[in-house]
DNA sequence: TCTGGCACTCCTATTCTTAGAGTGCTAAAC
DNA sequence: GTTTAGCACTCTAAGAATAGGAGTGCCAGA
């Protein structure tokens, strides 16, 4: 594909007008826009290239130019230009987190951040709780068989949950079963955990002191029980996506809706772009999801203490102006991933 | 207001009928749905005195006649013959929460189930912390100056929270001040705690204990530095609502989606709702909220050991099937009451 | 008190028309 | 060879006109 530089310019302005005003271009429209002295017909015959290329599209036979899901990838890859966020725009926002502490606030704040900003939906994985390290462990006794575990993990966040066991355990027991717990397998990760507990409960438990013993017993009931509860997704500022036309059409919209109601699509989507350790952008259909259709979803994974944790992005129509959004999704990135670092780290 | 057998059985059958496809209804078109042997003339004139009470209107003048608000309400009130459910759909609810144990997993389930039979938007309130007794605390050392709050209240929710100490408790300090805790204050309501420990802190400090002074220092962390974290609201099934060609102006869509996402609104009106003992229809405008001008809620509350905690229902378009969702509502109430209650006694 | 009839109103859907925007092509100009 | 002006053509969006239909209100007679 040869664009010489003054077709990818025009391919640039068409864009970045189509972005605007959401209406189809011109060649009249373009040549003004463009700030070069050609004549619409000039532009015309330039415009039938694009074409060709397969990086724009007529809606019709009289309409002017759209983009289409191709000419936004070469426009996004290659054409644009994000604008760096001034000093002011980075301090409002870390303002947003400066007064969080807790870790799921933060990444609520993340998401609403990014859709008021962005004026887009915004959406932020939780770190999966398999990935996630092994901090603390704590067994409480609710009452004669029923005991509440706490999970502390790196990240700084809190689960419960309660197990229902067999036997009634005697605070002492639980206490030491934790102290076990904590000593054997502090600062592995959960999946990790899980497995050498596999690996561990082959072994004859006779030979278990009684610590170990009722720690497996705990962890058995723990690991094996049941899946993580939590979606393991915050969205904010979906009513968002209502104001743009192209979006319009109440079928569509109510697709984009059961998606974040549903959720899988949307975390698998996500999944993807935790492996990538940069930014990623899927446009229109790439992203192999009907509901996604005419939508672009714009991501960036956080670190925590360097660690790849979770992505977070905003999901907006194809038609959206990524030289603001794209900054912003960054930044966001690095601010939650630097809060929930430092949050650690100051503990 | 006085109406004669006949026009009641008039209006009841021109709602039903309008309630079953949103059409305007004429007087040919309910002659023949009555059944009864009236000509329309006949029909015309009870339906203009129906309409003289307010009770239906003609949206232009050569349209069939639709419900008024008030007209809803007179057929809510004195005219709906529930049916009551059928043993298998009761079976078939309660196996939905046969499966679950977790108090937010049940109050999660309970919207859904909600949203899905209904096909509207199911909302669940979850208990206020505030009124919310007290079973067990405990209090564990994350790190230096860093302590969790475990917080398990009667309904058996678990409740945790950071707090930042100035100083390092040692995990013995800790302990005895979480049973100090338990001893004096088990059972209790916590906003009763907290009115309680206003009244202990002004004591001379100088003469307590020192388990008491720790625990005071943390319940003055845990009480007084923040709101509630949740929002307090579990909600699903918005998306059915774009469903309905009266709530197809994406603008009132819109209201209504940031009312869900704002949730202020809604927890006011289900606040009142939670007063009241027994199931409660707000018709369109009678809530009071402009996003729910179009809209009915209809609420039961759901008690946990004979104690009202909390409301569920669904939000629709006010021609939602009243004589389908009340009893389905109302059985959900009594089988989330009925869940978290058991799951407490079996506790 | 109920009914049939009739004139009237208003909405909805359809068709037709028109104005405008934009194109592609060709031939001339640079 | 590239650019431009001109022109015929296409297609849409919006408005105007029209016809059909549903439903009403009212009156007079059963």
């Amino acid at each position: 594909m040869s664009l010489n530089p003054r077709a990818e310019f025009l391919l640039k302005t068409l864009i970045e007008r189509y972005i605007m005003d959401g209406q189809p271009v011109g060649s009249r429209t373009l040549s003004r826009q463009a700030g070069l002295t050609l004549s619409p017909a000039t532009i015309r015959n330039v415009m039938a290239d694009l074409e060709e290329l397969g990086l724009i599209q007529a809606p019709h036979t009289s309409a002017g130019r759209i983009p289409t899901a191709l000419g936004y990838r070469v426009f996004v890859d290659t054409l644009l230009k994000v604008r760096p966020l001034t000093d002011t725009d980075v301090r409002r926002m870390q303002g947003e987190f400066a007064s969080e502490h807790n870790p799921q606030q933060l990444m609520e704040s993340a998401s609403s951040l990014l859709s008021q900003i962005t004026r887009l939906a915004g959406i932020v994985t939780v770190p999966r709780q398999e990935q996630a390290a092994l901090r603390q462990i704590e067994f409480l006794s609710l009452s004669v068989n029923r005991v509440l575990v706490i999970l502390v993990t790196q990240d700084g966040r809190v689960h419960n949950r309660v197990i229902n066991t067999d036997r009634h355990y005697s605070p002492a027991e639980l206490v030491e079963a934790a102290n076990y717990f904590n000593q054997t397998y502090a600062a592995r990760s959960l999946s990790e955990v899980k497995h050498i507990l596999l690996g561990e409960m082959q072994k004859d438990s006779e030979a278990m002191q009684q610590a170990m013993a009722t720690a497996m017993h705990m962890a058995r009931s723990l690991f094996m029980d049941q899946e993580d509860t939590g979606t393991g997704l915050v969205v904010s500022g979906e009513s968002y996506l209502m104001g743009f036309p192209e979006l319009g059409n109440i079928d569509k919209l109510r697709k984009l809706f059961d998606a974040f109601s549903t959720k899988r699509d949307l975390l698998h989507l996500l999944d993807q772009s935790i492996r990538a350790t940069g930014m990623q952008i899927f446009i229109g259909g790439e992203s192999g999801y009907q509901a996604l259709e005419e939508c672009s979803v714009v991501t960036a994974p956080y670190r925590v203490d360097g660690e790849i944790v979770g992505t977070l992005g905003v999901i907006g129509p194809t038609r959206m102006a990524y030289e603001h959004v794209i900054p912003i999704v960054d930044m966001t990135a690095r601010l939650l991933g630097g809060a929930l670092s430092s949050d650690q780290a100051g503990a």
